[in-house]
RNA sequence: GCGCCCGUAGCUCAGCUGGAUAGAGUACUUGGCUUCGAACCAAGGGGUCGGGAGUUCGAAUCUCUCCGGGCGUGCCA
């Protein structure tokens, strides 16, 4: 029905408007077909008129007369009306607003616009921590809602490929392995380990799995932390320097060894959070700026010949050309890269491999990031427009209203997976995805895990297992489920099917505009509609006829409430 | 200083690509289970959409300005 009202609409604008063709064009581009959000409205409602008011200068009563005997006159439209400030509403027959949610549940794509739809290749990269430690309940809203993200994505007919990018190279590794290194030789008392260090459990972990053959004498140990820096950083760098020269063999076994443990809990956490990558990244692959024809090497090499200069015995890309606030440094006085260095290639690389898009997800505090990265894409002589960031803030984790601390200095810190073992990995993603990405999240595990009706999550849930429940009463009183709808003229069923049919542009919406929250909405609002429902009939003592589509309306809700769920990788339950 | 985000009911938040009467949950008050799941439902009060100005037939939504809060602004990652 929609696509057939749809070219209704786009034939009375192209054929019996007096516009001209750029009036047109705009009003191609600007009306909207919507389900109204009452059947009050009828079933359809279209702003079709006030935004050719605006156009012609004319009153939308105007225009309105000649569109609405156009849509009466055809054979599933029961009535038009002219509505408010200048809405068509269009009211459908009731056999064919029917047949169009049978229809819908056959096919989930069956409002699809198919003169503007288009499938692109997207990739989204998220998560991305740095493999130093378990990922911690800040990592799982971005988890959370790239997974979410993606699947949303892949269900609107795009090919989405998910990533983790690891930085694997870099001076946060040889603190990680220092660390370990460290404790591994009980260089250091708890009290006097040092600051810039990695003090969490998992290291000594990580220290005790470890076998070495190297000796390592107590005159060593001596040695190796005498005459340190009193600064916290210098001294982590000298013991690093140390480390590295004198203890080479060590050194490398115990930088794979605990960077590979550390990726595996990583991998283990995401999985029992079904969240799964389809290709992780190693920062390590693009090479070695020493390496002339290492990818990192050739990216540089790239952007510096048109793009960059030397100052100060550094070489400085010319960002600020490209729209960022000041140039920036891509190879450090001391010949080493910066990290943007490295995130410049590894853009490249993802450019390269032909995505339409790719889409970033940032914790927030890297907003500030953005428009570097966007200069050195330009500098590279792709468009900014191919790649979207979007950044999600940190989520503050309560208990029963009150601040959960969290103290990372200490490694003392609320893990991913002591979240997911807690509530679940459902109710986390529910919450985690409850909120605008981008905006503070409040998240209270007193809440999710109690069964009071401050609980959304079982909320939801409960709809859908209530559902199953009458489902199975109805089997075993031996009466088949319905496959279609009837013409009872009972119409109690509707307004819920009005929503149920929403789900297909709630869906749509939610992934143009890369929010996941918009279907949590969804879900609390449909949910709300069946409990209503569920209260207000009878569903074993109906009629017959009226029983047939009762049953059938809330098959429908069901398996909206179903796939909208899956959509957010959640698992709907059955019972609870 | 500059840049980005936020300010909607007592509290937590939807609504923001301009549209019909600004919505939920929570809290408070009251009512509903001998039959399908009461982890549910019904009823009630509660708002200068931070202030002001502008654009528009129409602004919570767009623009400007002010106030209040958060974050960012490394030859860190």
């Amino acid at each position: 029905m929609y696509n057939q009202i749809l070219s209704s609409l786009n034939d009375f604008i192209n054929n019996d408007l007096s516009f001209d063709s750029d009036q047109k064009k705009t009003l191609l581009n600007k009306h909207k077909l919507t389900l109204t959000d009452s059947l009050q409205k009828g079933h359809w409602t279209t702003n079709i008129c006030l935004i050719a008011s605006n156009l012609a200068k004319k009153k939308p009563q105007d225009i309105a007369a000649a569109l609405i005997s156009k849509l009466e006159s055809q054979r599933d439209i029961s009535k038009v009306e002219l509505a408010g400030p200048g809405f068509i509403n269009i009211f459908l027959t009731r056999k064919v607003f029917l047949k169009q949610i049978d229809d819908a549940h056959k096919n989930p794509n069956s409002f699809v616009d198919s003169s503007r739809a288009s499938k692109e290749k997207i990739q989204i990269e998220f998560v991305s921590a740095n493999p130093t430690g378990p990922l911690h309940v800040g990592h799982g809203r971005g988890a959370a809602y790239g997974d979410a993200i993606g699947r949303i994505l892949q269900r609107l007919g795009h090919e989405v490929s998910k990533e983790y990018y690891v930085n694997d190279a870099g001076r946060q590794i040889d603190i990680l392995a220092c660390s370990i290194f460290l404790r591994k030789f009980e260089c250091f008392g708890d009290e006097s380990f040092p600051n810039a260090a990695y003090k969490g459990s998992y290291i000594i972990e990580i220290a005790m799995s470890i076998e070495i053959d190297e000796a390592f004498p107590q005159s060593d140990k001596e040695k190796l932390i005498s005459n340190l820096s009193d600064d916290d950083e210098e001294k982590i760098d000298e013991l690093i320097e140390r480390i590295k020269t004198n203890y080479s063999s060590s050194w490398l076994l115990i930088r794979d060894f605990g960077l590979e443990y550390v990726i595996k809990s990583i991998k283990g956490d995401l999985t029992q959070f079904k969240v799964i990558f389809d290709n992780w990244f190693f920062e390590s692959s693009l090479g070695e700026l020493t390496d002339k024809k290492s990818e990192i090497s050739q990216a540089l090499d790239q952007v510096k010949k048109e793009h960059a200069y030397e100052k100060n015995g550094a070489v400085w890309l010319e960002s600020t050309k490209f729209g960022d606030d000041k140039d920036r440094v891509i190879i450090r006085e001391d010949g080493r890269g910066t990290y943007l260095s490295a995130d410049l290639a590894y853009h490249r690389n993802k450019l390269d491999r032909g995505f339409d898009t790719i889409i970033n997800v940032w914790g927030s505090d890297h907003h500030g990031y953005i428009k570097r990265i966007e200069a050195t894409i330009e500098a590279m002589g792709y468009s900014k427009k191919q790649m979207q960031v979007q950044l999600v803030q940190f989520a503050n984790l309560l208990e029963n209203g009150s601040k959960v601390k969290m103290s990372t200095r200490s490694g003392n810190f609320y893990t991913l997976k002591q979240l997911i073992d807690d509530i679940g990995p459902d109710a986390s993603r529910f919450y985690y995805l409850s909120k605008q990405a981008d905006q503070h999240l409040d998240f209270d595990i007193g809440v999710a895990r109690s069964n009071s009706k401050d609980n959304l999550y079982y909320y939801v849930q409960y709809a859908h297992a209530r559902i199953c429940s009458v489902e199975k009463k109805y089997l075993e009183l031996g009466m088949s489920l319905p496959s279609k709808f009837n013409d009872a003229d009972f119409e109690g069923c509707d307004e819920l099917l009005q929503m149920a049919l929403n789900a297909q542009f709630v869906i749509k919406s939610s992934g143009e505009n890369l929010q996941p929250h918009i279907i949590v909405y969804y879900l609390r609002d449909i949910s709300q509609s069946f409990h209503q429902f569920y209260n207000s009939v009878n569903i074993l003592n109906a009629k017959k006829s009226e029983q047939n589509n009762i049953v059938r309306t809330l098959m429908i809700v069901k398996s909206v409430i179903a796939s909208s769920l899956e959509l957010l990788g959640i698992e709907p339950l059955d019972s609870m």
